[in-house]
DNA sequence: AGAACTGTATCAATCTTAATAGTACAGTGA
DNA sequence: TCACTGTACTATTAAGATTGATACAGTTCT
């Protein structure tokens, strides 16, 4: 269910987050159903328990799944990940803004920009 | 002309590399005329003069800044750098425009997220 | 209540990488 | 040659991220 590669340039709570964003976005995990205790996924892996509840917790926090402490962890509904995908997406926006303020942009061209990109998706919905 | 904050998490060739970003592009800095010798500057910074130099290294890498071994580092003509790095912000919003509103968000969304963040830099150089 | 499971918080040890410094070398111009 | 300039190389230090050990707390069932 779940592979690790210890020769990975990435770091073991990464890979293991990874492969839960893949097999929650591919339905594989369904919403609410219960994923492996921090231990048993440890022990499975044969790594400490804390290495697995970093992953759970950053899952949690992009909201692919809810925690009940002393119950389990559980994946999460569509509804609140794209919900979680658009804020961060929000912010990138607002950094962006405030960069290209920074560097002589103004907020009328921004916006335009906005504007424009608008557009594109109104013709492609029509299309 | 430059400060160094110790107690920023930003490093002090970033801080440096930035505060010349600001005097170049706010033409404090004009066109060829010459910087600060990396061992005066690291001198009055009390820091190594490497430090400085990874500054002028990243300056010089983004065109910010041109340099002629044995006489000293020179302020370059960065408008096209600026326009380039302008123009890809630009691009980056729309795209997250384009990912925002096929998530479900609304154009009227982006674009007070625009605004909020105009409106925190406003304050910033009024104050 | 107690047992066996669940997640979580705290702290320490380790590992890795970035940042900084010390030193020596090389170009420029008087 | 001297006094300035930038630069390359290496080592050290510092900082941060990762992982691990342990203890605590909630849930469920018997």
């Amino acid at each position: 269910m779940i592979n690790i590669d210890s020769n990975s340039p990435k770091s073991i709570y990464e890979q293991v987050y990874e492969e839960f964003v893949k097999l929650i976005s591919n339905k594989v995990l369904k919403p609410d159903e219960q994923l492996p205790s921090v231990r048993d996924l440890a022990g499975m892996l044969r790594i400490n328990p804390n290495t697995i509840q970093k992953a759970y917790k950053l899952l949690e926090t992009k909201e692919f799944i809810y925690s009940l402490p002393g119950k389990g962890n559980f994946v999460g509904r569509p509804e609140n990940t794209i919900r979680a995908e658009i804020q961060g997406e929000f912010e990138k926006i607002k950094n962006i803004t405030v960069k290209l303020l920074f560097l002589g942009a103004s907020k009328d061209a921004i916006i335009n920009a906005v504007n424009d990109a608008a557009e594109g998706v109104n013709i492609n919905v029509r299309a």
